[in-house]
DNA sequence: TCCTTTGATGCGAATGTTTGCAATAAGGAA
DNA sequence: TTCCTTATTGCAAACATTCGCATCAAAGGA
């Protein structure tokens, strides 16, 4: 499914332009399925065709953010992810000792999203984002 | 209340040494009972005595981070923020278009968190992270 | 108190991300 | 189709954060 299609027909109707850049970011991100970060978005330019200025992802993946139609998130290792909808809503558990990450299941979270929603009338979805903390292997670990 | 003391023998509980650096930033961290960030921590530094390395910082706050004694997360404008539990357990709403940040009740978040735990034997507390997302105006402000 | 071990610091370089600004080109109007 | 307006790009510099490594000093034992 040509997702990317809605992206830039949402983008232009929210009155962007678009341009190769932005037509070849999306696509690539949109196509991908999972979390890319900026530079590897460059990477998959570099294979294809000429290549665009790193801030040029940058700012198109923001945009895409602003948006709703792409979420963003930091994984702990000083690296930022990006994804597209298509990578599918959900939450991370990222350990803050040992980097593991688990995802969590929508319906374990969902309950506290729609109360969020409706409380303080904050639009959360597509959700995508992590929570930080100590996985059962590193908390034993520990005398604490 | 010196909770910095406790911070402290915390750390020396854990076979890590006490260094003059490590007693200021986490005196000042600790007092200072908000979100810093580690140029904000290098401020207070220099208004006291001789500076230190700006890398020893980012050390010392992942340090505390990385075991359980400050929260660490982005607030989205490129600049991560850290805290330790003086500044109590919650959840950001970070508006992605403008920006806006509202905290939200302990209660709209624990038993959500309080599942995670169970399930995934994962521990999330102290918690304190941001849920990226449109509020209300941001919203209403669009086609979409 | 002095010595030894080894974890912590400072420094500078590398990496990741944002920003200001002049040049460029998308999209609408004529 | 051509022109105009102004959003977008590329570039280089600034900024935020991490890393490797030589040096230093905290902590514990003699
Ligand atoms: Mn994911
Ligand atoms: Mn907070
Ligand atoms: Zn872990
Ligand atoms: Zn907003």
């Amino acid at each position: 499914m040509p997702h990317c299609h809605t992206y830039l027909k949402k983008l232009r109707d929210h009155g962007y332009r678009i341009t190769p850049q932005r037509e070849m970011i999306v696509k690539i991100i949109a196509h991908y399925g999972r979390h890319m970060s900026a530079e590897e978005v460059m990477e998959k330019i570099r294979e294809k065709t000429s290549s665009i200025n790193i801030a040029t992802v940058y700012r198109t993946l923001d945009l895409l953010v602003e948006n709703g139609l792409a979420s963003r998130f930091d994984l702990g290792n000083g690296k930022t992810a990006y994804a597209t909808s298509e990578h599918g809503p959900h939450v991370h558990l990222v350990c803050k000792h040992c980097g593991s990450v688990t995802e969590i299941t929508e319906s374990d979270i969902s309950a506290s999203l729609d109360r969020i929603e409706d409380l303080y009338d904050f639009d959360c979805r597509p959700y995508h984002f992590s929570i930080h903390g100590l996985c059962r292997d590193c908390r034993d670990s520990k005398t604490d």
